[in-house]
Order: structure tokens, then C-alpha cells, then sequence
DNA sequence: AGGTATTCACATGAAACTATTCTCTGAGTTAGG
DNA sequence: TAACTCAGAGAATAGTTTCATGTGAATACCTGT
């Protein structure tokens, strides 16, 4: 056993093909952000006077993930911070993204998560939401300064919410003496500003600016300059980034996608022992991380979710050889037989109707409504897992229903 | 043959119900003055 | 006495059920040739 280990460790230590493996992780910060020029540009004009010690107006950002929004504000947070503090000027830039689980669920939370940035403290639970509102006044409008406030994935916590708090936060400069307060926000959702009650919309939406996707071109000049220090020299194979670059670019040019794809491809080869990144495992990557995600979402999934896209795979895998095709009707049966048989209580039609729509969202699933005629209307469904991993869904799947 | 009506097996919507989570209030507790 | 903590009432929310209505085309049923 320990000569197999050693073995293992030596070729491990033998070819490294990374440098430094952290740089192509998503919370890596780069010293420069290639392409992304004119929008830092764009946002440093508007923000600037806040380094006058003036209040700017408020910013709305918005574009799909991995266009590098985040990474620009916070680039854009620490060069302003970094002149405020030479200037000896009080301004204060917090960064919070409502998407974290223990943030997002409440207007409460986002306070109390805000308060706690600044330096405050409140109770986990407890007190009134307007008590922890006065709180949040209280602190800011201590001195005499600048706040920006930075609100990541602002959608989602408006989906949680409701625009009420935004709007709170729109008027709350009418209620400081002291400071001034000024909000950037961010959102992947394009129409996000339109559903927004009006007053936000043209307070939040003073200035806006929309990050568009990178194209194959750019994806590839960035994971170039970031495989330059996170990999040995020459390690790469001929055409691995552009393989890399074209994949991400494929979905709607998602920068963090191709540095995803990149570093697993570089884990799949250090780990065979190869010399190189070759331009399998970034296949292979490709697939590891449209695996996960699938096997994310059915572990992640509600019981009676997963108990129903377990009746479609069993149906499917019976149904494959009579080559029949499955529809609503036959997965309800499944289902209602499943939970009998399982002793767990099961829902109605309508509801597990709607659930496979939910499947079908995901893409785990190809259902479309037909008319059979005389035999009604109903969903014909498809599975569209691919059978290399559908061994592993459902081994998931009997696992945490524990059949 | 050609046209119309029926009918099936669900889809799709809306409202009502329910269990859980949040918020808020007031009473009790603590600690400092 | 102010600040904090906590339990429990009431409000909000998510997940689901109940009730109601809608749908597209295969099939049954006419109708006149």
C-alpha cells in the first residue's frame, strides 16, 4: 500500500502542470481586466465625483454571468478606495451580494449583513426590521462621508423581496444629515429595471451600463493571459485555449465558464499523469461540468421532484425497447405506484404536472404538449440525460430516497 | 367524399388551504448607574 | 433605567390541493351525392 501511494505522490510532484492553480478559480482577482476597458471607464466617469467628495448618481449594471461585471467593480472598489485613502477622504465603498443564502431570504438580513460591514453588530433575530433600519442611519450618518453601496445579484434578492426595500434605499439620502449614499446595482437580468416599481426604476436607474458578452476572440486573449502565470511553461497544448475559449463562447460567452473549463482540463490531466493539457480533457471537462451541474440539481432537488424524475427513467428505461413514448398519464402512475410502494404520501396530477414542467425547465427532460386526437392531450416526454450519467442520477436518486 | 360534432386526457389558471418561516410586540432579564 | 433577550401572536410565504376552464385533432356521426 505505501509503495502505491508513494508512487501516486512522486508522479504527482513530477509533472505539475500548474503554477498556480488559484488564479483560474472564479474569486480571483486579476491585476488587469482585459476588454472590460470602456465600461471601468464608463463607470469610473460616473463615480468619480464621489471623490470630490461629492455624491454621484446611482448606477445600474447589468449583463449575463461571466461578463465580468463583479470583477470590474470590485477592481473599480479597490483603485477608488486606494486614491480615497491617499486623499485622506472618507468615503467608504461596501460590496454585498444578495445572493448568499444567509443574506438574501429578508430585507432584515440585507440590513443586518450591511450593518455588520460597517462595523456595527445586531442580533441574529429579534428585533423589528425599522429598529435595525434606524440602526443602519444611525451608523452611516455618524460622519461626514461618501457611501457607495454595492449590491450584487440585486435581482435575486428583489425576487425574494419585493422592491420596497430598494426603494427604501432610494430615499434614504433624505434621510441623512451627515453622509451621502449612493447605490450601484447589479443584475445578470436584463429586464429587471422594466418590472420595478417606477419611482426605483428612475432613481436606481440614473445611469446604467450593460456589460455584453465576450466573444471567442476576447475569451481566448483572457484565459491566455491568465494560463500564462497559472500553468508552466508550455505545458498547453497547441489549440487547448481556443478549444476552451469556443466552448464558452458557445454559451452566451461566459468568461468563468472557460476558466472552469480551462483548470478542470489541467485537473484531469495532471491527474492521468500527462505531460500537457491535451485537447481531450478539455472534453472531458467539458463534460465533467455539464455533469455536475446535472448531478447538483437532482441532489439538490425536492423529494417529490426527484421520486417523479425517477418514474421517468424507470419508464424510459422500459420503454426504450417497445419504443414507446411516454406521456403524462404514464409517469403520474409510475409515480403514485413508487410512493405506495415507498409508503411516502404523493401529490396530485396537477401538481406533478407541473413538476415536470420543472424537470423539463432544467433541461433534464425534452417534454412537449401534443394531441393525441380521440386519446386527449397531453406532454410527450423524453429524457434527455445523456446514459453515461444517468448510472450516477440514479444512484442519487435511490440513494436519497433511500430505496 | 366531405363536413361537423364529440370526446378524450390531459394542459393551464385561479383560488383556497396549510405548514413553515418572518416580523413584531411586550414581558422578563440583565447590567450598569 | 436602558439595553437586551425571548416567547408567542400575527403576517408573509411557499408548496400544494381543489375547482374550473381550455385545447387540438382522431374519431364518430351526418348529409347529400
Amino acid at each position: 500500500m505505501g509503495v502505491k501511494l508513494d508512487e501516486i505522490f512522486d508522479s504527482f510532484s513530477e509533472n505539475r502542470l500548474f503554477k498556480d492553480k488559484s488564479i483560474l478559480q472564479t474569486s480571483y482577482t486579476p491585476e488587469n481586466i482585459p476588454h472590460r476597458d470602456n465600461e471601468i471607464k464608463q463607470a469610473a466617469s460616473i463615480l468619480a465625483p464621489a471623490l470630490r467628495g461629492e455624491r454621484t448618481s446611482n448606477l445600474f449594471i447589468y449583463g449575463q454571468t461571466g461578463t465580468g461585471k463583479t470583477l470590474s467593480i470590485h477592481y473599480l472598489k479597490n483603485e477608488m478606495m486606494k486614491r480615497a485613502k491617499k486623499e485622506g477622504l472618507s468615503l467608504d465603498m461596501q460590496y454585498l451580494n444578495c445572493k448568499l443564502r444567509k443574506v438574501s431570504d429578508t430585507q432584515y438580513r440585507i440590513l443586518a449583513e450591511l450593518i455588520k460591514k460597517l462595523g456595527g453588530s445586531v442580533p441574529a433575530t429579534g428585533l423589528p426590521t425599522d429598529q435595525v433600519y434606524n440602526k443602519f442611519i444611525e451608523i452611516i450618518d455618524k460622519e461626514k462621508k461618501i457611501l457607495i453601496l454595492i449590491l450584487d445579484e440585486i435581482d435575486q434578492a428583489v425576487k425574494k423581496i419585493s422592491d420596497e426595500f430598494l426603494y427604501n434605499f432610494t430615499r434614504l439620502n433624505s434621510e441623512l444629515n451627515n453622509a451621502n449614499i449612493c447605490l450601484i446595482g447589479i443584475s445578470n437580468d436584463l429586464n429587471f429595471l422594466d418590472n420595478l416599481d417606477p419611482r426605483v426604476r428612475s432613481s436606481l436607474g440614473q445611469e446604467e451600463i450593460v456589460f455584453s458578452p465576450y466573444n471567442a476572440l476576447q475569451l481566448q486573449e483572457i484565459l491566455k493571459s491568465r494560463a500564462d502565470n497559472a500553468f508552466n511553461q508550455g505545458v498547453l497544448e497547441e489549440g487547448v485555449i481556443q478549444k476552451c475559449a469556443a466552448y464558452a463562447a458557445r454559451e452566451h460567452g461566459d468568461a468563468r465558464r472557460a476558466l472552469d473549463l480551462l483548470r478542470i482540463a489541467g485537473e484531469i490531466s495532471e491527474r492521468n499523469g500527462e505531460k500537457k493539457v491535451t485537447m481531450k480533457s478539455v472534453d472531458l471537462s467539458n463534460q465533467k461540468i455539464d455533469r455536475d451541474k446535472i448531478l447538483d440539481v437532482v441532489q439538490a432537488a425536492p423529494k417529490q421532484f426527484q421520486m417523479t424524475l425517477l418514474s421517468i427513467i424507470l419508464l424510459s428505461d422500459k420503454k426504450n425497447k417497445s419504443s414507446d413514448k411516454i406521456f403524462t398519464g404514464d409517469v403520474y402512475n409510475k409515480y403514485h405506484e413508487l410512493c405506495l410502494e415507498h409508503k411516502s404520501d404523493f401529490l396530485t396530477q396537477r401538481r406533478v404536472s407541473d413538476i415536470i414542467a420543472e424537470i423539463d425547465m432544467l433541461g433534464l427532460i425534452n417534454a412537449i404538449v401534443i394531441s393525441k386526437g380521440r386519446h386527449g392531450r397531453t406532454k410527450e416526454i423524453k429524457l434527455s440525460i445523456s446514459p453515461k450519467i444517468l448510472d450516477k442520477v440514479n444512484l442519487i436518486l435511490k440513494e436519497s430516497l433511500d430505496l
